[in-house]
DNA sequence: CCTGCCTGATTAATCGTTTAAGCAGGATAA
DNA sequence: TTATCCTGCTTAAACGATTAATCAGGCAGG
């Protein structure tokens, strides 16, 4: 059957100068004994036939695709985007490409997308798992990123170290009183980051904490959070475990009449796309995921060179020691010094407005 | 070089049966001629041993890798999660694999992308173009998501027909005056959208445009729009061509103490992760991710399978006959009927904070 | 002069699958 | 009876690269 055959293989420049396939292989692959000046003849000479290597071929006689699997617990996530970017960009410039796997936020289809990519003989494979599930040794090199409080071969960003730094930040600007918004107590990243929130507030701090499902469990996705009402008890700082919490945050005390951030402060994590652009601009604390990407791609590279002189035994675990990529806070607008009339500002926000609670998404 | 082969090939059934590999192969394609008792027999066999095909031998040998491409003019966009899930989706349930590559807003790194994917042999690929790229013929199937005012094998949400919701739904609540927030008015979709919103406006309404790129060419990153300002001339009505500029207006109006839905409507494009949970939820119109994506992977597929029997004088273009899906709105909390004590408010409206300008993006 | 070594190439096997071609034997048709 | 067809399987040649093994020749050392 015809099919569309690329036209150059390395035959065809073989033949061209009357030497054999193999010393064109070795030529450009510079690993067997030929020549310099053959060597730059057979260079040229794929040059001028526009040359390209069947990376088909290639994977079907080394074993290796030069293809990296990216697995993902939900690639709605607004954090994707940041990930994506930065592991093909990794992958890319070692050469490698990336082939993606959504796992749906399912745990049986999580199973199902790695499976996918082991069929498709990815060299190695970068998983962002879903909280609570745990990466069985796969005969891959893996490589995961999430929190360090997750086992094995994890790289990540020190969401413990950015709590931290959310809450210096807040403490300087004087703030004592904390509302910590997150999601599900279940995520190691959530519960890292209002780890380390807490671990430098002050002894005297007044905590609480405010987990976004379990009040979307009983009032609705998209319920208000009861925010404004944290102000009227005197908090004046609300730290979210990630930026769309934040967001939420704030609109919801912006509806309330509540100003920002004269009357309350608003700090959040991962500098999503709208962070920067939203008015007031919201203060954030940022993961480096060029380095975390770098860091695991190179990890999993460093397992896949290694893995074919007969260190066949390391079966293909044991892919980074736990990395920690420290985090950095982005001052923006939604921060500042706590206010000093806070007792008559207090009274202003008496004049809430009722908030309808949340529709449901459609 | 002892790299981990895979136990299981089709030798191995074939030995373990007594019969060829090619009798293996037949049986289980279900394309040569073989009594359905042997087929039973093999398929049973291959189950045992835990067969998994060579995905990258059938590739060598017939020339199709079963993965398709995936380019994206900006990862960090915030609607690629949702066209990347949906592609993913549909391309993963007709038994391929979905390979990313990220142009990174410029115009050489996409035909670089454009070109690693060719290299990887990819079956065919869907090309989110950045604007004011065409896409030269490649060679392989491709199709294109952007707007149908692009030239070429376009599948997309109908932008045009979704600016007439956006139209129809404020012009029905009694909005008569309209602001309409774009980035760029080169991006064809940004221009259908408003096109459309324009095309269902009354004779007698008053439009004014505001170009994000333009004021922040001025003002910076991240600046105030000066709607408040607007409020005051009497506008009731903010259309964004997008749920992030949606957000932008609706935080810059919160802020100036603007009470949203009472004195203005807002409306945005793309249902994007945060528009349900913000306070109000943004009122938006979604483009039936999957839909388009089905469509285009389809095409694709079309064109790949049909491409085997001699029909290569196509040589891969033509994919999609022009193709819109209808866009849906999707009501929320920002929109309402223009409020009849307008006069009032918008006297209350002067008593507006100053907004400082925005600070630089870090 | 013979042996051994080094260089620079070639030969041929191999990866695992697909598929055109061939072949043996039984049934059918002429 | 002989030619023909069909069925169910096997043989073998690809696909395009890699790589171990081999080989021819030149040159040095004993």
């Amino acid at each position: 059957m015809a099919v569309v055959r690329q036209s150059t293989n390395m035959s065809a420049i073989a033949l061209a100068l009357g030497v054999s396939a193999a010393t064109v292989s070795n030529a450009l692959s510079g690993k067997g004994r030929v020549s310099p000046e053959l060597v730059d003849k057979i260079r040229a000479k794929a040059a001028e036939l526009g040359y390209v290597p069947s990376l088909t071929a290639r994977a079907l006689r080394t074993g290796r695709t030069g293809v990296l699997g990216l697995v993902l617990p939900d690639i709605a996530n607004p954090l994707f985007p940041q990930i994506a970017q930065a592991i093909e960009n990794a992958a890319a410039s070692a050469g490698y490409g990336v082939l993606i796997a959504d796992s749906r936020g399912n745990n049986n289809t999580q199973t199902l997308a790695i499976q996918r990519l082991m069929e498709r003989q990815v060299d190695g494979m970068v998983i962002v798992p879903r909280f609570g599930t745990r990466i069985a040794d796969l005969g891959c090199p893996v490589a995961v990123i999430d929190s360090p409080s997750t086992p094995g071969n994890t790289v990540s960003a020190d969401h413990w170290q950015g709590g931290q730094l959310v809450a210096e930040h807040l403490v300087g600007l004087g703030h004592r009183n904390f509302v910590l918004i997150g999601a599900n107590p279940q995520s190691n990243v959530q519960n890292d980051r209002i780890g380390g929130m807490k671990s430098r507030m002050p002894k005297d701090a007044r905590i609480e904490v405010i987990w976004i499902e379990k009040a979307e469990a009983l009032a609705g996705p998209g319920c208000a959070l009861g925010l404004a009402d944290r102000i009227e008890r005197g908090f004046t700082a609300f730290a979210a475990s990630n930026d769309l919490h934040a967001l939420r945050a704030l609109t919801e005390l912006q509806r309330a009449g509540v100003r920002i951030p004269d009357q309350a402060s608003i700090v959040g994590f991962d500098d999503l796309v709208w962070s920067s652009v939203v008015s007031p601009s919201i203060t954030t604390v940022r993961q480096n995921m060029s380095v975390i990407a770098e860091i695991a791609v190179s990890a999993l590279l460093g397992v896949i060179d290694q893995e074919s002189p007969e260190t066949a035994d390391v079966g293909g675990m044991a892919v980074a020691q736990r990395d920690r990529v420290p985090m950095t806070l982005i001052a923006r607008q939604t921060s500042a010094a706590v206010n000093p009339h806070h007792e008559t500002l207090s009274l202003h926000a008496r004049t809430l407005q009722k908030i309808p609670a949340g529709e449901l998404k459609s």
